[in-house]
DNA sequence: GAGTGGTCTAGACCACAAT
DNA sequence: TTGTGGTCTAGACCACTCC
């Protein structure tokens, strides 16, 4: 069992410590990037690649592969490999569980219970689990504080077919969003963000003063192809708003 | 050149078509969500999946590397694969340009430009530029139509050094957007999303009846290691909400 | 049929962590 | 020293597209 003359290099090869697969990644890039290739331009093939940078060409294939997950190129079996569409410029917002983004803030959480109840939904409400009127539904009004100031009132519905303990939870401790996740495994998520004038109980919940409008999210989550909870959550203006970067 | 005894198998192997390394993936995200491996526990090796699938370690390892790129396990050199952090429940907000967004729809996009000017930043916008005080910039304000409905005003400051020719575009044809994406490739966006009442200049151009709120949109470009543009989008309430869902 | 990407192998050497 | 993941090779067979 001799011959195996050749490398098989595997640690590092040449250049610094930077990967093979990385290295040609970067060339490709910057390709790109310089204008060298542009929007739906064919680039090298696998194999034209692989002799350019002395490698195999699994190597080429794992860093096409990659630039491909990443959407900067795409390709086509049999047909070659292209740049891909700029990077529409679009703005990628992350709403997260309200008590770990202030607690990320190094801030204080808190949430009061307003209300909880059990009821058979009206048509009105069972629509919106894609169900018909009188399927069980858990309802929640929840006040949450960010250093003791009012900062969303999260009024959510349940359906209790997905999550049947959902009114012996403490939700003082841990919230509805997290317990849902334990119990009812994420599958997907629509939304939608307005701004609005809240009614006078929200008003008041938030110690919002007349005239001040709200940001409102709307979420509708579903698991096991059922919808499992429709949430409406307040936010004063002056004291929330979205953000992020990338 | 013969030997080579063993298959290389290649094409695909076993069940359906559905590709080893796919196969294994699934077999783990299976795993984890049946609850048969929590949070922080260890799966296998990559030898010992090698041996329960009968493939090689370099499949396994890419079933492995795909799942850490996606979040679903740690990785850690020397040490062994982990499940990671549950998916907190995000919610991912992609903002697009408007024009693309609107035609995408199906509908009618028009702008009209309301103003266009050069000037030397005073301090207080030079700073949203990371610049001193005399930076040239250029200003422009567009009111965008929906089906002939006012749905946004866009009032963009932009970096004249990287955008030299901005003011000679002809924005009822092609958006801010559109033209800096062409000349200043996009490095980074940080932005904002509030719900405010809008003055009354804003108020006027969108034809909005006294109190109601803007969904407003601040959002900052980066290219080229400086600031290329800053741009604040008014939107009516009743006409626009940003949406979504995965 | 020629060219392209898609997948897979059976080894190899390396870096790193724990023992 | 052992066991883990990180990378790489030089082939291979396959599916697909285009000519």
């Amino acid at each position: 069992m001799r011959t195996k003359g050749k490398t098989a290099n595997g640690g590092r090869s040449r250049k610094n410590g930077v990967p093979s697969f990385q290295q040609i990644k970067n060339h490709i890039l910057q390709g790109i990037h310089a204008g060298e290739w542009k929007e739906g331009d064919q680039i090298p093939t696998e194999a034209a690649l692989g002799r350019q940078f002395g490698v195999a060409r699994m190597t080429v294939n794992r860093a096409l592969r990659e630039l491909a997950a990443e959407q900067s190129v795409n390709r086509i079996q049999g047909v070659g490999t292209y740049v891909a569409q700029q990077k529409y410029q679009s703005t990628l917002v992350a709403i997260r569980s309200i008590a770990g983004e202030v607690r990320g803030r190094g801030h204080n959480h808190a949430c009061s219970v307003v209300l909880l109840e059990k009821l058979q939904a009206p048509a009105s409400l069972a629509q919106q689990f894609d169900a018909r009127r009188g399927i069980r539904l858990f309802h929640s009004i929840l006040v949450h504080y960010e250093n003791a100031i009012q900062i969303q009132v999260e009024d959510r519905w349940v359906n209790a077919a997905l999550a049947p303990d959902y009114l012996r939870q403490d939700f003082t401790q841990s919230t509805p969003n997290e317990y849902l996740m334990r119990v009812a495994p994420l599958q997907g998520v629509s939304y939608r963000i307005e701004a609005k004038l809240p009614p006078a109980d929200i008003r008041k919940r938030l110690a919002m003063r007349a005239g001040e409008p709200c940001l409102v999210l709307y979420r509708t989550t579903r698991s096991r192809e059922k919808v499992a909870s429709v949430a409406t959550m307040w936010h004063p203006a002056s004291r929330y708003q979205f953000t992020g970067s990338f």
